[in-house]
RNA sequence: GGUCUCGUCGCCUAGUGGCUGGGCAGGGCUCUGCAAAAGCCCCUACAGCGGUUCGAAUCCGCUCGAGACCUCCA
């Protein structure tokens, strides 16, 4: 497997810390509201990965990807009298605590929902973290790092001194910093701040009023508050797989500030790096438009789901663009990618059917699984995949492969649908539909007018059919019908 | 304004020096009374202008254009 390393700027070979095993940690979502599509093509970018890893890699694989369910944004919207709060979560109580937890887990069910409706696995995770389970591993991470002296406490937070750090270590392996613009001694305290800025961060923020918090005492101090976002993933990464890992995942926007604090927090407190492999995916935009609310391009799943997309074409479709270009997601793109997934699927059902023809030679099937695995292995190019998968079928039809290489296309399509899994390897499923008696005998009446040349009459049958919702579709031998 | 990315056939998407990439749409043909469906075929593009090279979509420069980030966003 290669794979593009974003601390090297280059795409390198994969090889792994534990020999036959990777480890991936992925940022999840922050569980304030629903996630929208450009959230989900990052959870479909690692997924991806993870069974690339697995299927073409031939390694077993922990993947882990948390869910942040303590943040600025999460704790705003849960507060007392939020405009954001609705009555599925339930009633507010004068808790902080509990407030957020009933804000949070709603969300987080409906974003467990959402992936699995997407084809991600739940049993495919290592673990799926929830990032307020972890404040006494964090509690840990900060102390270390404050007893190191890469962390001072101000005004009832803990801060990390970046300046302290860029004078020891790197900092800015993942994206181009301009330390001309460190105010020195300046500092962040919210979760949100000015992207190409480096500045101190916060670790641990300190209470505010009617907000939620957790127990802190640091060199004798009482500090009352809740974790900064970076810290976070470091400690449950660190917990729950160990540092260094072997693939650090998430979207563009997640280089910095996010990874590059989470890189210098661990070196600092643990002493050890991160991630050997830090992985993006580039952003998605909708009709060439950045997704935006003001716009009224900006769906969630379900935004699309009613809108009747079938979410293995949205899957599909998402995944038939490099996950490091961005992605223009169109409704016209959707149905583009409906016809060709179909179209996949159709020579799936025809390489279940016997022919008995015996042409070609073995090798051009072990051509196209090679070809298949390389363009995998290549940083994921899926793209690629698909391209070689269109060009295999149009060079050998279904009908004209023997049955032994049917057996055998299958299987490849079998190892090809364990990573796209948007196909099933099974034969056409004859679908006996309930049609009515009555439209039957209509059809059956305009085959017989057909045959008897009453052309008229058979063409004023159909458009009766049609009133009924059927169409019909005739060959030489008979008819039959389908529904509209 | 600053930083950055990118401009490939009507649309989407591969392709980093040489062999007409793929999908969707569109057109034609076969089949058919017509249609639907299916199959086959066609559609030879790389923003523009210079340069490097035997040869450039692919490298360099300039111009034009688009988008992103700089404010929350995956």
């Amino acid at each position: 497997m290669k794979l593009y390393n974003t601390l090297s700027k280059t795409v390198e070979q994969f090889t792994p810390i534990n020999p036959g095993e990777v480890r991936i940690y992925s940022c999840g979502p922050t569980v304030y509201n629903y996630a929208h599509i450009g959230n989900h093509r990052a959870f479909l970018f690692a997924d991806f990965l993870h069974r690339a890893m697995r299927i073409i890699g031939g390694y077993s694989v922990k993947w882990v990807m948390n869910i942040t369910d303590i943040d600025d944004k999460t704790i705003r919207d849960s507060a007392l009298n939020s405009p954001e709060w609705k009555v599925e979560f339930g009633k507010q109580t004068n808790d902080p605590k509990e407030n957020l937890k009933k804000l949070t887990s709603f969300y987080a069910q409906e974003f467990l929902q959402d992936i699995s409706v997407l084809g991600i696995k739940k049993e495919h995770f290592f673990a799926m973290p929830y990032a307020t389970d972890y404040i006494p591993q964090m509690l840990d991470l900060i102390e270390n790092i404050y007893k190191n002296g890469y962390a001072y406490i101000s005004n009832g937070s803990i801060y990390f001194n970046v300046g302290l750090w860029v004078s020891k270590e790197k900092y800015g392996k993942l994206f181009a910093i301009d330390f001309d613009n460190i105010i020195s001694g300046s500092r962040i305290d919210s979760d949100e701040y000015a992207k190409e800025q480096a500045s101190d961060f916060v670790l641990w923020k300190a209470k505010k009023d009617d907000e939620p918090f957790w127990d802190f005492t640091l060199d004798n101090q009482y500090l009352p508050g809740r974790p900064g976002w970076h810290i976070e993933c470091s400690a449950m990464g660190n917990h729950i797989l160990g540092l260094p890992f072997d693939i650090h995942t998430g979207a563009v926007d997640l280089r910095f500030p996010h990874h590059e604090d989470e890189i210098a927090q661990s070196k600092a407190g643990y002493g050890v790096d991160t991630s050997t492999f830090f992985c993006y995916n580039e952003f998605l935009e909708v009709e060439g438009k950045k997704m935006s609310k003001s716009l009224g391009n900006f769906y969630t799943l379900k935004d699309l789901l009613h809108k009747g997309l079938d979410p293995l074409d949205i899957r599909f479709s998402l995944l038939s663009t490099h996950y490091a270009s961005v992605h223009n997601f169109t409704f016209f793109g959707i149905e583009s990618a409906k016809k060709a997934r179909l179209r996949i699927q159709e020579y799936i059902h025809e390489c279940f059917e016997l022919s008995g023809n015996d042409f070609h030679e073995i090798a051009i099937i072990d051509t196209f699984e090679s070809d298949l695995k390389e363009s995998i292995a290549d940083d994921l190019h899926t793209p690629k995949a698909i391209e070689i998968v269109f060009t295999f079928m149009k060079s050998y039809p279904a009908n004209t492969l023997s049955n032994i290489q049917k057996n055998n296309v299958l299987t490849i399509f079998d190892m090809l649908n364990q990573l796209f899994d948007v196909w099933k390897i099974s034969p056409k499923e004859k679908v006996e539909l309930a049609i009515p008696e009555y439209v039957l005998e209509i059809g059956r009446q305009r085959w017989e007018a057909k045959k008897n040349r009453e052309f008229q009459k058979a063409d004023e049958l159909r458009d009766v059919l049609l009133q009924n919702g059927f169409t019909s579709k005739d060959s030489k031998d008979g008819f039959e019908l389908l529904p509209l």
